[in-house]
RNA sequence: GGCGACGUGGCCGAGUGGUUAGGCAAGGGUCUGCAAAACCCUGAACUCGGGUUCGAUUCCCGACGUCGCCUCCA
């Protein structure tokens, strides 16, 4: 496996920390405001990761925090008047719909930044032994300056950096580069007792003790959005490294952000579309789609075509699978799962993967339609799929239960509900069909239609599927 | 101003120093009561200008363009 470090840019052999295991770290969300359709790239991509790692055969730790405090929560909760738990609350619970139904699994582990205060606390201790952290004011400042290595990560000379030239008011900074590791309380934000006094983490800290705790000294994966390069994640091997963790992590991932209208979606310009609403608009597996389409670490297009056209390009994926019924007892074919290897081991190349996908599905579709056996095909088929991910969830008849329901009665059906209505209606329009009354059969299948059932008659019978 | 990424057919999007990526859309056919799905066929590309090379979309240099980071942000 070959994997892009931003530590080091360059394409680099993966090679676990220990044999047979895999450990990972992602950035997850500040839980300050609902995700927008950004969130969802970082998610899949890093769940693609972790899905084939295991499928390889790791044994995985992945590990993804939620930052739950922070500036942009606290200013959330007073711009709408309502407690910083009511703002995690809220976005926590809208993060967790979005990443179910794109079905991201969970993390092993998902740290929060409130519950790992005695760390950080140990961490900021350990840095001001060495004099790599000064305490001043009520706060404790990262000494930039202190360590030479700084800007490794991000590939920037400190002597560049005009960022953090101003100093805010009411901080006591030595020098203009350092940055807070912890933050003096102010009235009425969360606070927590410390060595100097009361205050809060800040929020590079967070992920630096957080990864350690759970992962330790040099982990393999260390992933997030590519904006948070820096300084989020040069901070976090600064401090970390700084400490005596060294190396921090050994491999950095970074995804390619999401444009929107050729702009860069970002929470704080209210330039975004809401992930929740993005889902329901054009359906979970094609937003899903959406984002494995192209590379992760290229930057995307959101827009209205591009979902339209994911949606296409998942229909006739799943449409392959609907035409084999149940699970299949071969061998997936072992050209194509060579290919798909080679084309993930190549840095992840998920469009490549893609590709893929699509020529197993031509062939099976070939053979199926020669009558030929498509059985390896099919195997691959659900080898690959699993993987990214794509597969076909059950259809789910829960909220068009009563419709169908509803559709069979007025056709003279009642009592029927659920999968057994549509069974009753798809025999009542064979009936028809048999009779030639075309204007009957026609009813039934747009009447299904309607209620969100579509049929297809086939040599071998009718098969159905949600719309 | 500093650092970095990218520029492929109508749209999206992989890849490669010389031989068809793939998807969506379009046109033609086959199948079908009609649909749907599927298969076959068709066309179409590598931003521009230099250079290296027998040969470059692929390597090097330059130009132009787009984007990201340098402040919170997946």
């Amino acid at each position: 496996m070959r994997i892009f470090n931003t530590l080091g840019r360059s394409l680099q052999d993966f090679e676990p920390r220990n044999a047979g295991e895999v450990s990972m770290y992602v950035c997850g969300a500040t839980v300050q405001s609902r995700p927008h359709v950004g969130h969802g790239r970082y998610a899949v991509v890093f769940d693609v990761v972790r899905r084939y790692f295991e499928w390889l055969g790791y044994d995985v730790t992945y590990v993804r925090n939620i930052t739950d405090v922070d500036d942009k929560i606290i200013n959330a909760a007073n711009e709408m008047g309502v407690t910083i738990e009511e703002v995690v609350a809220m976005a926590d619970s809208a993060f967790k719909t979005a990443y179910d139904s794109l079905r991201v699994a969970a993390p092993d582990i998902e740290p929060r930044a409130t519950e790992h205060i005695p760390e950080m606390i140990e961490m900021i201790e350990a840095l001001i032994e060495r004099d790599h952290a000064y305490a001043a004011g009520g706060d404790v400042y990262f000494s930039v300056r202190s360590f030479p290595e700084y800007g490794k990560l991000s590939g920037r000379n400190v002597d560049d950096l005009r960022s953090g030239e101003r100093i805010e008011p009411g901080e006591h900074k030595r020098d203009p580069l350092d940055f807070a590791v912890w933050k003096g309380a102010k009235p009425g934000e969360p606070q927590w007792d410390s060595p100097w006094g009361p205050g809060r983490p800040g929020w590079h800290i967070e992920c630096s003790a957080m990864a350690h705790k759970y992962l330790g000294v040099g982990f393999d994966i260390h992933g997030g959005g590519h904006d948070l390069v820096f300084p989020h994640h040069e901070n976090e091997i600064t401090q970390a490294e700084a400490a005596g963790h060294v190396p921090f992590a050994r491999y950095w991932m970074h995804n390619g952000l999401l444009n929107l209208s050729g702009e860069k979606m970002s929470k704080s310009t209210g330039h975004v579309i809401d992930l929740v609403d993005g889902i329901e608009k054009y359906t979970p597996g094609a937003v899903r789609l959406f984002y494995l389409r192209t590379h992760y670490r290229k930057p995307v297009e959101f827009s209205e075509e591009a979902l339209v056209d994911a949606r296409a390009s998942l229909d006739r994926i799943w449409a392959f699978r609907r035409r084999v019924a149940g699970p299949v007892e071969d061998m997936p074919l072992d050209a194509a799962i060579q290919a798909f290897r080679g084309a993930m081991e190549s840095d992840l190349d998920n469009a490549g993967a893609l590709a893929v996908l699509f020529d197993v599905i031509r062939e099976g579709n070939r053979r199926l339609d020669a009558d030929e056996d498509a059985g390896p095909w099919v195997a691959a088929y659900d080898e690959i799929t699993g993987v990214l991910g794509l597969d076909e969830p059950t259809a789910d008849l829960d909220e068009i239960s009563d419709d169908v329901a509803a559709f069979a009665a007025d056709m003279g059906l009642e009592g029927f509900a659920g999968e057994e209505a549509i069974s009753a209606l798809i025999d009542l329009r064979a009936r028809a069909r048999e009779a030639r009354d075309w204007a009957t059969a026609d009813r039934i299948r747009d009447g299904l239609a309607t209620a969100g059932i579509i049929l297809e008659d086939t040599a071998d019978g009718v098969r159905w599927h949600r719309g």
